[in-house]
DNA sequence: AAAAATAAGTGTTAATTTGACACGAATTGC
DNA sequence: GCAATTCGTGTCAAATTAACACTTATTTTT
């Protein structure tokens, strides 16, 4: 039944762009790799997609094979296929980016995989076109959060204001003044504070707040800019 | 040489959204297919990747071969690999939308396809998940088009603002006030008003205007929103 | 030749949003 | 109880946005 008999058939893998927020600076997580080609090296988690699989679905497990985690923010980048991006054989890459809890992740699990964490401006050089795929990541997420909430993703269920004023300042390497921040992101009614406060980080103490997970999945596509609210498709 | 031994190889497709606009509404570039599965049904514009070619390459290939054009906007979209999206073999599709001046596009090579301008609204149901693709490929030509200058590709070189303007419509399914509109696109300063008018859509006439192709250039990434302009990474 | 019809082109105002800016409050360590 | 630290908040001026209506140029009709 096989009719396309001509055609050539390629390998197609799943890499994934693991994003973390250490409370300080976005982190990306990398593995060692364990065989050759380019054994020792630094490289994006990834694998080949199985007989059985969707993309999604392989992006999925191979997620959750390194980090333990499920439900994770995973959302597909891009697909890199140069014919000799990977010197052994051709080889299509379905790059995924994620955005993780890091202090959800299974440690053990990444040890397994000589996975390690990396503030993105401390990140080695990568293999194949790992870099390019990195780099893409990088403008896709400023791209993204500058539109939608998605940087909540990164953060535990409670989190401060200033703390969130931390990590897009990481992700935008820009200040910003806390005023204009808060006043902003408490517009957007997706925040409800909390009666608790961290007091870990500052004498005083900072409010919680959560995500109003309602309001979130609603606003999430709030579109900005020229266009008057379009009728959906 | 091969190491990659154990894995499964897959059949590797590029299909094209191909959008054009002619002077009304938005339409779509489709064909009707010629060979089994699914003969005489419509659907993308589509074909394997050769084995010296990237995606980019097969796309820009399959867009060159229905309609003659070069040097077209073209932008990878997603790719689609569900186990059995193709009933004969499993194939990875990867997509690509087009935006094309619909008056530069040769019909003959298209007759050749069988293929057809459809407005969208108007558009029959594709084969496979054709129809999925398309309705990704205008929810993201309003996202882009929202925020950056993108609509410009789908019309000739000079154009009015009147129809500029229905393009926009069109696009958005609303409607604009025309002197909010024309105040909005002209404080871009990437239009350049010519001195001679289109006479035959009314009797006034209005003026023509071109693209500055250096600012549309430079002002293509302008962002809004929330973020004050971040370093370049 | 005057009048009617059509679509183009333009300006004002009020409301909202933005960016710049500084100080008091809460707590801890000394 | 004093100093040091960081949290949390408000005002004002400038810029942007949305709402809104009339005049101009031209062609067609009478």
């Amino acid at each position: 039944m096989t009719k396309y008999q001509k055609q050539t058939r390629l390998l197609a893998a799943v890499d994934c762009i693991i994003f973390g927020f250490d409370g300080h600076e976005l982190n990306i997580l990398l593995i060692q790799r364990g065989f050759e080609p380019e054994r020792g090296k630094w490289s994006l988690m990834g694998g080949f997609i199985q007989p059985d699989e969707s993309p999604d679905d392989a992006a999925t497990r191979i997620l959750k094979g390194l980090t333990g985690l499920d439900g994770v923010y995973l959302e597909q980048l891009h697909t890199f296929g140069r014919p000799n991006r990977d010197p052994i054989e051709r080889t299509l890459s379905i790059t995924y980016f994620a955005l993780i809890d890091i202090q959800r992740y299974e440690k053990q699990l990444s040890d397994e995989y000589h996975a390690e964490w990396f503030p993105l401006h401390k990140m080695p050089n990568l293999i194949f076109d790992h870099n390019e795929m990195v780099k893409m990541a990088r403008e896709k997420l400023r791209y993204k959060a500058a539109l939608h909430p998605l940087l909540f993703e990164l953060l535990p269920e409670k989190f401060t204001l200033p703390l969130l004023q931390t990590l897009y300042e990481s992700v935008y390497d820009t200040q910003f003044d806390k005023r204009n921040f808060s006043r902003k992101v408490l517009s957007t009614n997706l925040l409800i504070k909390q009666n608790d406060k961290d007091k870990d980080n500052s004498r005083k103490g900072a409010y919680y707040y959560k995500l109003d997970t309602k309001n979130y999945k609603t606003n999430f596509q709030a579109f900005l800019s020229i266009i008057p609210i379009p009728r959906p498709l």
